[in-house]
DNA sequence: GTCTATACCGAGATAGAC
DNA sequence: GTCTATCTCGGTATAGAC
């Protein structure tokens, strides 16, 4: 168990520092994050996060440009390193399968343990705005790291054979799920979760044709 | 293979009658299911619905009484039936994987086949508002019952035993992303990524915890 | 059943005092 | 760095003619 955390994969250490440059703008950013995941970005006012964090409307504006470069403060964060990790796994060498879910458990254990909710900026089509094209791009070759590990683990007979858009789309999902759940279920091991997610989306990857998947499905079960 | 889909669960064929009332009310859905999922519900504005179907902003008011009312003309024909067929499945006899299956494989074909674009509705939280309570309350049932056919499964060791909240989340999840697929790739047979779909949440759900699992985390693939 | 005209409100953002 | 006051725009919805 030890043995596989040891590939640790992380980048430098998440950018708190810029993070935290002063408390106000800090707590801006959590306080719109958790409004964002609950109502969505273009439903949630600048009033209501500036109620939020006990500052007067126009004030935000003193700490942001506008209601935009908050939303982008917050692709910032959760892209900017990932896309890194993500280009470095898939260029390593080594069983695919064991790459793909060294990186699922780091970026699902640095999204858990963020102080963020994220999980709304990418479910929802927000990046389609044309204003956003950069943190689109950004989540594009994030996600293209992800499929060309994919063709790899498909290639090594270690993935059952799938578009490997479908896959990715999938673990996008899987992944926002546990933030969902994280999100639902505070007190929740954020490793142990982070573990099983990526377990989850390699049984899926792997297993798909087995026979005892078969039997299951079937009803008609031995074990 | 045709032994699986045979066990047919679905409830009355979807409710195209209520559906297709006269021509423009329906064309209002598809073009605001198509709207809310690209933009979400409330960045969705009533004038760019009206100038996707082709007539003036205020005629939209002739069809529905407000912007909600479309929304929720769409929530019920997405929800309405599903409902019905989870609590019966939850309820019958027999494997708990093989019922699970069969409602993943009804669900997820279902969706796919209808001519509407509902990821946005159940991934954002719409729902959280208090008009929309009654919805709320009938996808709590839906989810209540799935969280009830799992713990099935969990008892009766077919599952590994994991927090069914978090499997209903999955479940939610993983469905969403095949709708996001099909709306990519619209050419895919919608009756085999229905099957795939829902083997990738039973070989979640069943071997989390195989040995050929854990050789392919490790790298240390023997076949 | 669709139109034009319009009421009304809440959104994001700016100006300038403290 | 936060405030009050205020501008402007785009949103939903209504009135009433055709």
């Amino acid at each position: 168990m030890a043995s596989k955390a040891d590939r640790t994969i992380g980048a430098s250490d998440q950018n708190w520092d810029q993070f935290a440059p002063n408390d106000t703008r800090r707590r801006i950013l959590m306080e719109a994050s958790a409004l964002f995941r609950r109502h969505g970005y273009q439903a949630t006012s600048t009033r209501q996060i500036a109620a939020a964090v006990g500052i007067r409307q126009p004030s935000l504006f003193h700490h942001f440009a506008n209601k935009q470069a908050i939303l982008e403060a917050l692709f910032s964060l959760s892209l900017d390193n990932a896309v890194v990790v993500a280009e470095r796994t898939a260029n390593a060498s080594g069983s695919a399968a064991a790459r793909l879910h060294d990186y699922l458990v780091w970026d699902l254990e640095t999204l858990l343990s963020l102080p963020l909710s994220l999980s709304e900026l990418y479910s929802s089509d927000i990046l389609r705005a044309p204003e956003l094209a950069h943190w689109a791009a950004k989540l594009e070759s994030l996600y293209l790291a992800l499929e060309k590990l994919v063709r790899q683990g498909i290639e090594a007979g270690e993935f059952v054979a799938t578009d490997p858009v479908l896959i990715r789309i999938l673990i996008a999902n899987v992944t926002i799920a546990h933030i969902q759940y994280a999100d639902e279920r505070p007190d929740r091991d954020p490793k142990k979760l982070a573990r099983d997610g990526a377990r989850f989306v390699l049984a899926g990857l792997s297993n798909m044709e087995s026979a005892h998947l078969d039997e299951l499905i079937s009803g008609t079960r031995s074990r």
